[in-house]
DNA sequence: CTCACCCGTAAGACAAGACTTACAGATGAA
DNA sequence: TTCATCTGTAAGTCTTGTCTTACGGGTGAG
């Protein structure tokens, strides 16, 4: 895990409204207005937020179509489980540089891969 | 654990020059010029984000004299683990719910403290 | 056709965070 | 005294994130 991933990660959770999202979710899918209606958020602001958590990989959506006809997107917890200590951070920080040592030295050659 | 100490928390790591500074404390204590110049940031930039890590108890500052009569604060690493997965989430919600209904439940009586 | 749902995004106001430059004080050494 | 250390904070800029308001389009029911 680089630090970019975890730092979008701590980032996502990292906020009062976007913990409610997911205490939401927890008790089961939901789609996305009735989730806002639930949490009073507005639409587009709920939407900024699902954003974030789903480029962090914490939440899924899924576009349907419910019985009547009508497209729904319903958003699903994905399950997610991180030990954040200082063991993760030197994991990270370490990470990082194998990556950018990686990148550099493949610069010439191109068969430093993997 | 409520939201907020959560909240505190997640934001105090949740930043690459704080990753850094983590990184750089694992190795041992140091003071915060020395440190700045290990990191190349400006002190007062330092400053800002040891105070975030201190009020999220990830650091502890302690200023001294050095041998040659020179205040010197030197920080230190303060050890942390927090699992970050749903029941954490969840548990963070249920306490605030719990405080906040144990102030609001406070206010008339005052007896009615567990 | 109008109403009540649903989807999605764009634009701009506003607040919070990150960062720089500049300052003020204290010590010991040359 | 002047220089090289260290401490600490205040002010102001710039960037990022949050949030609201205002649009656009689609479906089925009355």
């Amino acid at each position: 895990m680089t630090s970019e991933e975890l730092l979008a990660l701590l980032a996502a959770i990292g906020h009062t409204q976007r913990l409610r999202i997911i205490g939401e979710l927890a008790k089961g899918r939901v789609h996305v207005s009735e989730l806002a209606r639930r949490l009073s958020l507005s639409r587009p602001l709920l939407y900024m937020h699902l954003e974030r958590l789903e480029k962090a990989g914490l939440v899924v959506g899924n576009l349907e179509l419910s019985a009547d006809g009508k497209a729904m997107k319903f958003i699903e917890l994905a399950p997610f489980e991180v030990r954040v200590d200082v063991g993760t951070v030197l994991a990270v920080l370490r990470e990082d540089e194998e990556r950018a040592a990686a990148d550099s030295g493949a610069q010439g050659s191109g068969g430093t891969t993997t």
